[in-house]
RNA sequence: GCGCCCGUAGCUCAGUCGGAUAGAGCGUCGGCCUCCGGAGCCGAAGGUCAGAGGUUCGAAUCCUCUCGGGCGCGCCA
């Protein structure tokens, strides 16, 4: 429990003994109440809203109120003051020393500081990337495949039993164009001039290696022959080659999935016949024919009827199509199946990660699975807008046609793994970014990567000092450090932004915002170079003061506090804590 | 036309389940190097939270409408 918790708690109890007494009436709802920093630290440490929730109820003014379960509040061992203030806050006032345990908390716990149990071991999916293995991943992907794995591990780190996934679209009409773009290079290799390009297909340098692949081991036997002969073949080896691509450029930014699934493998096991079977049971599958599209014209658009899911039932705004008019199942059907298969697989919260392209998507998504799980699953989307490339200041424009695409590998060997996966959690998802090539390698303040780093590396360094120095700084003689000695200001300010952390993982998990912990530590770090200065204006607040080992060792504990919660929440965001910046 | 997302300082953006006098970085201006790493720090100036209405003790936050921007809109994935 944090400390947060821990004074809601208080809160609780004094709300009831006000109530013992009859100051409140009895049965008050106090799920609304809540203990927070206030928003001008002025006011205090603390604020609860306790009055202000709970006058129209009680039916007594909410300063009245706020003004008893002060004095309730004032005469607990944890509050130095608590003081109701207009239109109802309280505003409480910590001692001290009940920060500064928070360092020997945080000392004891280690990593395990703001581990919590929110979400009470539920099983939760989290798809993301699932970019289709029709070529290396680019920039674009890069967001949300930092988003989804640092998500992950947010959530596993919140108590969520997690599941990191990547669905494998290795089924649709873009493998046949894929495996005919390989045919293509494949008689290119073979002398058989197959002329331009055509229409549709890819030009990518890396299908050259396939075919090659193909070369070596079937010769030429496929020249001259009908696609139906090689068609699948070629699917299927590019598909492989074209994941093996992505598993590197996965590798690169150091994120591992649990599972891949096969798109293709779930349509051959027969389950998105099953699963429209189970609709279709429950008369949710018609045959019917759907209106024009809206908006822009379709020039050669016809009235067909088509098997359709009743989406319209659970949100949408109309039916939604299980079959092309050709017959083959459309992507939403597979897609359905592949969600029913997370929930079969025992997951009740489903999270995907998708580009802002797919936000039409969602809702027919959303009511697919509200209607396969009868509700016990419920599908959550997280869309990331659009990553804007800059180079020297100039947007950098791709485009698949021009063949400039930008790869994500090329990228993070460019600014390194650390910093694109940071960069990419310095927004929320659903706002577009802005990645400037040269200000991701800059070491400045403009770069919040570096900055956050940069505080973590000068620990690193006071602790090389302190032990050339020959300062104990073993965890035991830490852990056992007079804190009282930290009495700066500054110090204090310091060790509560760090207390901090908890509020802040269980705030970012809950909302599913991993851009939230960039933030929080590009704020620690902050308060920690803030100090680090003062050191250079006042000896007497370096961190090693050389004739006060006491002083000494409560610095360097706070000091290592901090240092576990930065690298604790680098390691969310899956970047590593540098130990020396060069 | 419809749906989703967004609109906060000159620029780029935070803003906790609705909380008090709306915050940070960049840029601008003015300061700080006998130093545990100045790759840093401190200060100043800068706001009709796009606009209007509503709900509420209280709205940047929730609801409605308007304006502006992005994305999408049968048988692509």
């Amino acid at each position: 429990m944090n400390l947060y918790e821990t004074m809601l708690e208080r809160v609780r109890a004094a709300l009831a003994r006000l109530a013992e007494r009859g100051e409140l009436p009895a049965d008050l709802d106090l799920s609304a109440v809540t203990v927070e920093p206030p928003r001008d630290p002025a006011h205090g440490q603390m604020a609860t809203n306790a009055a202000l929730v709970l006058a129209r109820r009680a039916r007594r003014r909410p300063l009245e109120i706020a003004e008893r379960l002060a004095a309730e509040l004032s005469a607990l061992p944890e509050v130095a003051a608590a003081r109701a203030a207009p239109p109802g806050f309280v505003n409480l006032v910590l001692h001290d020393r009940v920060w500064r345990e928070q360092i020997r908390t945080v000392l004891e716990l280690g990593h395990d500081y703001g581990r919590c149990d929110l979400g009470r071991g539920e099983r939760v999916d989290v798809e993301y990337c699932s970019a289709n293995p029709t070529g290396p991943l680019h920039v674009g992907h890069g967001r949300g495949t930092v988003v989804g794995d640092a998500l992950a591990n947010l959530l596993a780190f919140t108590g969520w039993r997690v599941t990191r996934e990547y669905y494998v679209n290795d089924g649709g009409g873009q493998i046949e164009a894929l495996a005919r773009s390989v045919y293509h290079r494949y008689r290119e290799l073979l002398g058989d001039d197959p002329g331009p390009l055509p229409e549709g297909l890819y030009p990518l340098e890396e299908l050259v290696p396939v075919a090659r692949r193909i070369v070596a081991e079937d010769g030429d036997r496929w020249l001259g022959r009908p696609e139906s002969e090689w068609l699948d073949r070629f699917g299927r080896v590019a598909v492989e080659a074209m994941m093996a691509r992505i598993r590197e450029d996965l590798e690169r930014l150091g994120v591992r999935h649990d599972v891949f699934v096969s798109e293709r493998a779930l349509i051959e096991a027969g389950r998105i016949e099953e699963v429209v079977a189970a609709l279709e049971a429950r008369g949710l599958v018609y045959t019917g024919t759907l209106p024009p599209p809206k908006g822009r014209p379709v020039e050669d658009w016809e009235p067909a009827p088509q098997l359709l899911f009743r989406a319209s039932a659970f949100g949408d705004d109309i039916d939604r199509p299980l079959r092309r008019s050709n017959g083959a199942w459309t992507y939403f059907a597979a897609d359905m199946a592949y969600h029913y298969d997370k929930f079969r697989r025992g997951h009740t919260v489903l999270i995907d990660v998708w580009g802002a392209d797919h936000g039409g998507y969602v809702r027919r998504m959303e009511a697919a699975v509200a209607a396969l799980t009868e509700g016990r699953a419920r599908l959550e989307v997280l869309l990331c807008q659009i990553v804007h490339l800059h180079e020297r200041g100039e947007p950098v424009r791709m485009s698949k046609r021009a063949g400039n695409i930008v790869w994500l590998r090329d990228v993070v060997e460019r600014v390194g793994r650390d910093v694109f996966r940071f960069m990419m959690l310095t927004r929320k998802n659903d706002a577009p970014l802005d990645f400037d090539l040269e200000k991701a390698v800059e070491q400045s303040r403009d770069n919040p990567v570096f900055y956050v780093q940069y505080a973590h590396a000068r620990i690193c360094s006071v602790f090389r000092h302190a032990q050339q120095a020959g300062i104990p700084v073993d965890l035991d003689t830490l852990r056992a450090a007079e804190l009282e000695r930290l009495r700066d200001p500054d110090e204090l300010a310091l060790v509560r932004r760090m207390a901090d952390w908890p509020r802040v993982v269980a705030g970012a998990a809950r909302a599913r915002e991993p851009h939230r912990i960039a933030f929080y530590l590009h704020e620690l770090a902050g308060s920690f170079h803030s100090l680090w200065t003062r050191g250079k204006e006042d000896a007497t607040l370096r961190f090693l003061v050389a004739d006060d080992p006491a002083v000494t060792r409560a610095r360097l504990a706070m000091l290592a506090a901090v240092r576990v919660v930065i690298a604790c929440g680098l390691g969310i965001m899956g970047v590593e804590p540098v130990e020396e910046l060069h």
